[in-house]
RNA sequence: CGGGGCGUAGCUCAGGUGGUAGAGCGCAGGCUUUGGGAGCCUGAGGUCGCCGGUUCAAGCCCGGCCGCCCCGACCA
């Protein structure tokens, strides 16, 4: 490709409404642009990359023996109703009509449709087992779009899904795409975590995420870098500490103004948040229920939402506060607790076994200081509601955890019978019986994994691509064009390296060195060949984007040198 | 869906108290320049998000709508 004739409308600033490094540095370099929230374009440079890494998707789907079909963008809302997935998706499902007044939708994920497929087509054991999968086009109305190609509405996605006779089959199923996703994710140059995940809505047996290691994402995880357990945080078990051993002292009542945070209350009783009781009154589906937690931690609401067994729920405002105990948020507590206010008492297993307490009393502006458990309150119930925090004893080890924050960038379900039943596949096996196919599914977000490389490697002067999923492997600068012995050196290299096989652009615009450097370092090529003043002598530059490298090698064996550099930054992840 | 912010040239932004719109970058032409987004000259480019209202006069004031971004709850 010659740079002069190629669409690569590059910026010089970032547009002011994106903010994540991927989002301003593929706006940037002319990669994506925005149509709408959450809706992109994808230009020369954007496709490019993206067809890599689709790919690498395909050939690592074919290679573990899943076949490649693609299913389509509207679906009807028949199909929907069968596992009344149109109602329960909701707002989330971009649904419209055909000109006879038909409900269709856009398709958010396709177990519906692959479902009715594989129910009508396969009838037999002899059938399976079967893997399908597609890349394709997927809508999901967000209801909050974000950070570019993160999460965008209209996106990218290949979904696979198996189907076995059995569950031990499928799990085989299951593991096979397991290694398959993590051979892809290897290949493009991610640095990931597998981590145990919630089988949440989709429902199912057994899942695992893929996390992307990155500062935007969504996703928090754990892992314990002694015995290699990792997992979503959200489902990181915490169990009781130990009890403490401490001599009780004695109840006494304290006039604590305006201490509204525990971080106030600390402060102002010199003492540390792991002494304080916290109580959050929470309202499930409208009563209230009040929540007891040690002063350093944080509910997680995805715990609360398991044990509640319901989404329903919210913390109380002031006001409610106020109407419900009659006291001012900051000095609600389990003493003095007004009778017959609350439904429930819900104690996190933090709180467990800790001596001497401050705890609120309901009166404002006072707390009691060292309230023991059995003395001064009795303990109800215990539940593991609790964040994970840095440094949490692993549940497998008791090693101390690590956190990180990342970007969910591949999920992998052992469903079940969850679709197969509700939409009637079943098979007949060897002795003539009718089951259920037992199914998995495993979703890769392939517009999303874009941004996700880029989240991972970058620099303030822009991208740095893998070489695998580099728009271009090699750029050839020459840097000016107006010399002649330079643009020879350069045409004759930018042709060997055609004849070679290698994906190269030659930057032939005659601009001044400067603004070639800078759009070379913006969109990213990870090796550069720069012709400049040595040419005259039979030497070129080459630069490698990542480390900022420079060689002077002869032109003869630039190519070759290409090659090596290539190999080894290959080797590096 | 709750809270907040923003909408003026392709991009980033400026436009006290209302008086008919500007800069830098980019773009076109020219001269100079050629190892890190250079300099000078000339020029093109705007329904000031949309609709309505107040006013002799609205980018600016008022009302409504739309769009985009951020934080939270939720997701590949």
């Amino acid at each position: 490709m010659r740079w002069s004739r190629a669409f690569i409308p590059t910026l010089k600033e970032a547009p002011a409404d994106a903010v994540s490094p991927s989002h301003k540095l593929l706006v940037r370099g002319g990669f994506i642009r925005q149509v709408a929230a959450g809706i992109y374009e994808f230009l020369p440079l954007g496709l490019k990359v993206l067809k890599k890494i689709e790919n690498i998707v395909r050939e690592e789907m074919n290679k573990a023996g899943a076949q490649e079909v693609l299913l389509t963008v509207l679906n009807p809302r028949e199909l929907w109703e069968e596992t009344g997935r149109w109602a329960l998706y909701g707002e989330e499902l971009f649904k419209l009509k055909d000109r006879h007044g038909r409900d269709f939708c856009l398709g958010p994920t396709h177990e519906e449709e692959i479902t009715d497929l594989v129910r009508k087509e396969v009838k037999s054991y002899k059938d399976l087992p079967l893997i399908l999968y597609q890349i394709q086009t997927k809508f999901r109305d967000e209801k909050r779009p974000r950070f570019g190609l993160i999460r965008a509405r209209e996106f990218l996605m290949k979904d696979a899904y198996s189907f076995d006779t059995n569950y031990e089959d499928a799990k085989k199923s299951y593991e096979l795409m397991g290694q398959s996703y993590e051979r892809i994710f290897r290949r493009i140059g991610l640095k990931f975590l597998r981590v145990l995940a919630d089988t949440g809505q989709i429902g199912g047996k057994k899942s695992e995420e893929f996390v992307a290691l990155t500062l935007y994402g969504e996703a928090k995880v754990a892992y314990c870098e002694s015995c290699g357990y990792s997992a979503n945080a959200e489902i990181v078990p915490l169990s009781k500490p130990p009890v403490e051993e401490e001599e009780e002292k004695s109840l006494q009542k304290v006039e604590t103004p305006n201490t509204r945070t525990i971080e106030e209350l600390a402060k102002f009783l010199k003492t540390r948040p792991e002494k304080i009781m916290k109580s959050l009154l929470y309202l499930v589906e409208g009563k209230p229920v009040l929540v007891l937690i040690r002063g350093d931690r944080e509910v997680d609401e995805n715990k609360l939402e398991r044990l509640l067994g319901t989404d329903n729920f919210r913390l109380a405002t002031d006001e409610e506060i106020k109407a419900i105990l009659g006291t001012e948020r900051g000095f609600v507590g389990i003493l003095n607790l007004p009778p017959n206010r609350v439904e429930r008492l819900i104690w996190d297993n933090s709180l467990y076994g800790v001596k001497n307490l401050v705890v609120a009393s309901n009166e404002t502006h006072y707390h009691y200081i060292n309230a023991n458990p059995e003395r001064d309150f009795e303990y109800g119930e215990f539940y593991d509601l609790a964040e994970v925090k840095n440094g949490d004893p692993c549940p497998k080890c008791g090693k101390p955890l690590k956190l990180s924050r990342g970007l969910e960038i591949g999920h992998i379900f052992l469903l079940g019978t969850r679709y197969s039943e509700p939409m009637n596949a079943y098979f007949v096996d060897k002795n003539g019986k009718e089951k259920p196919i037992v199914m998995g599914c495993y979703g890769i977000g392939v517009s999303r994994l874009m941004a996700a490389i880029v989240e991972q490697s970058y620099d303030e002067n822009g991208i740095i691509w893998y070489p695998n999923v580099a728009p271009f492997e090699l750029e050839i600068l020459p840097l000016n064009m107006s010399d002649e012995t330079q643009k020879q050196v350069a045409e004759k290299l930018y042709n060997q390296a055609l004849e070679r096989g290698i994906d190269v652009i030659i930057d032939d615009r005659d601009e001044r060195a400067g603004f070639k450097f800078k759009d070379a370092d913006l969109i990213g090529i990870p090796i550069r060949i720069v012709v400049g003043r040595k040419a005259k002598d039979g030497l070129v530059e080459i630069q490698i984007r990542k480390t900022g490298e420079k060689i002077d090698v002869p032109v003869d064996s630039a190519l070759d040198k290409f090659e090596e550099i290539k190999e080894k930054l290959l080797k590096e992840t």
